[in-house]
DNA sequence: ACCACATGCTGAATCGTGTCAGCAGAATGC
DNA sequence: GCATTCTGCTGACACGATTCAGCATGTGGT
């Protein structure tokens, strides 16, 4: 950091002729409340501009407490394959309201988690946002009790806690309207959740059944496995070859849906015109697969968004914000 | 932030019968160096622990200069598929040495990185890694000239920086040396690089031509086209079209690589009997295809960790270290 | 002529730490 | 026995900002 010694306050003060004081006040704003004169206002944001003042944040926080940098702890999101947007939206988001973002990520060894959690908070940062890379319920970390913070895509079920989760049940209504407005009569589910935590999958679930029972249709079948390609293409493959066969199928998520695909092909089936296929993610993966899959989006970008704001926002209520999923149209669905 | 009011170096002092002078050098390790007496060290130890004592980052940084912090940005980094495994790298790395990484993300806006460094500077950061998405020249932001800082996946040739990349020529000798040892004798490859500045694409094809010239081949076409799904698709089927063939292809990326799968099913060309593919990336989507592809891994972690701790490696020396790019095996190479 | 009040600014304390310079007292050298 | 060195500690200033309390000066009312 070779890095000529910028200008302080005292040096805009003297070179503009007046105290730091005064020099402060104007700085932050309170230049009409402290009655000051446009004149010297004038001299002041000339001698600002003249030498390149810069305050030193420090400083600053030394005496606010407040740093202008918000803590963002998550277990996997860094790395991870889609989710990582949910860091975009918060690093831009943070940027609006003049904050940057302090990033850590566990890995889910608590033990990491806890020095992370301890680390920013001695370096003072303005709130902290708990993230996961999936959907589940949590329990805030207990590093994180009586500081501000926001949940990201998890929620805290017994303590009340500001939280900004995917609007999981509606994205499941959305996917079933799609196929019902296609036409499809029999809908089959691939991929159930493995933990007892995960959100999505139920959700996803209750709002596939609620959707078909408007028009009397229950789920035809539900094929069981984890959600990764590997499992949806072995568990649709055992599917098929038990004599399975439906117009539609919703996977739980894009990888899924590849997973499918690939059984669905080596079962000469093909997409859309034998089997109509809509998935959850809306990630890349969904457009290259051909035809590109019909997903419904998850909105990761605007959760770390929104999960930065709320977290800022002082006049903020708390409780569970759900953010709706759009539904990206493919070509898997037969019309 | 509503959080008792911690412990200060006075309470501790005081609490442990010394000067804050003392309890000072005690608390930085240089008891020794000011001959503290180990009786009195042991009772400033005891009120650390007794009172919770942690230090205030902010005093510490307005005296020392420095906040155990590191600037991380990037153009695209965070919301991107593989890439984002940087950003787990460096996190731990820094994490290791005491160090937090605050993050931003300028989605390639000129404006916005200037503004992001700007506020990383006013923040003290020890230094700035600055990333790039994919691998090739830049020319380092005005705002880093004189700052301590760190290239990742990128180079500044005019500018003799540290810089840490991934070694592309050795990652192309690799994935050539593969084909060859599996007995191919005729290569192809998919994929060309779209812009002057990325380095990618040429190092990796010195390094397969490279490669090949040990047996006296050459490589027999180059497919050209962009390195995404739907292009690899479309100019692979191209090439297919008028009549190409080959033993082995090269991808450029697994991307290029499942547009290739793709265009290779179509043409009813299966891998590896007919054909044997490698790629590069070594990315999940790797894994995920049928067969999976032998793919020269980029070690993104490792880059992001090495750039962290080459930042703030004191005796770094400067110049560009190139880590070695490994080959991980799937089914797509006849044997 | 005197008080009250508004105007426009400033002095000084404060946040919590790091570190230089120095100060008693004991031990050592000759 | 006195100068010197070592031992073990402390006082005080600095880092760069925020902010409370107060101080001149002008202005209007009676």
């Amino acid at each position: 950091m070779t890095r000529r010694r910028s200008a302080t306050l005292r040096d805009v003060a003297t070179s503009a002729g007046v105290s730091r004081t005064t020099a402060s006040y104007i700085l932050n704003g309170r230049a009409d409340e402290m009655r000051i004169s446009s004149s010297t206002v004038a001299k002041v944001q000339a001698a600002v501009a003249d030498l390149g003042y810069r305050p030193n944040r420090s400083a600053r926080s030394l005496r606010t407490q407040r740093t202008a940098t918000v803590g963002l702890i998550s277990d996997q999101i860094a790395g991870e394959q889609y989710g990582s947007s949910m860091l975009t939206g918060a690093s831009l988001a943070a940027r609006e309201l003049d904050h940057l973002v302090v990033m850590g990520e566990s890995g889910g060894d608590p033990d990491l988690e806890r020095l992370l959690i301890e680390e920013m908070l001695e370096r003072d940062v303005d709130g902290v946002v708990y993230a996961t890379r999936t959907a589940r319920a949590v329990r805030l970390p207990l590093g994180l009790r009586g500081v501000r913070s926001v949940l990201l895509n998890c929620e805290a079920p017994a303590e009340r806690l500001a939280s900004v989760v995917p609007d999981d049940e509606g994205g499941g209504r959305a996917a079933a309207a799609v196929l019902l407005a296609a036409g499809v009569q029999d809908v089959v589910v691939v991929g159930q959740d493995p933990t007892l935590e995960a959100t999505a999958g139920p959700r996803r679930m209750a709002g596939i059944r609620a959707e078909l029972a408007t028009r009397g249709i229950e789920v035809a079948h539900h094929v069981a496995c984890d959600w990764s390609v590997p499992e949806g293409f072995e568990a649709t493959r055992r599917w098929l070859a038990g004599g399975g066969r439906a117009a539609g199928l919703i996977c739980m998520n894009d990888r899924l849906a590849m997973g499918a695909y690939q059984a669905l092909a080596e079962a000469g089936l093909s997409v859309p015109e034998d089997v109509s296929v809509v998935s959850f993610d809306g990630s890349s993966l969904a457009d290259w697969l051909r035809p590109a899959v019909t997903s419904v989006e998850l909105p990761f970008a605007e959760l770390g968004a929104l999960a930065v704001r709320r977290l800022l926002d002082p006049d903020d209520r708390g409780g569970v914000v759900s953010v709706p999923m759009a539904v990206r149209h493919g070509g898997s669905v037969r019309r």
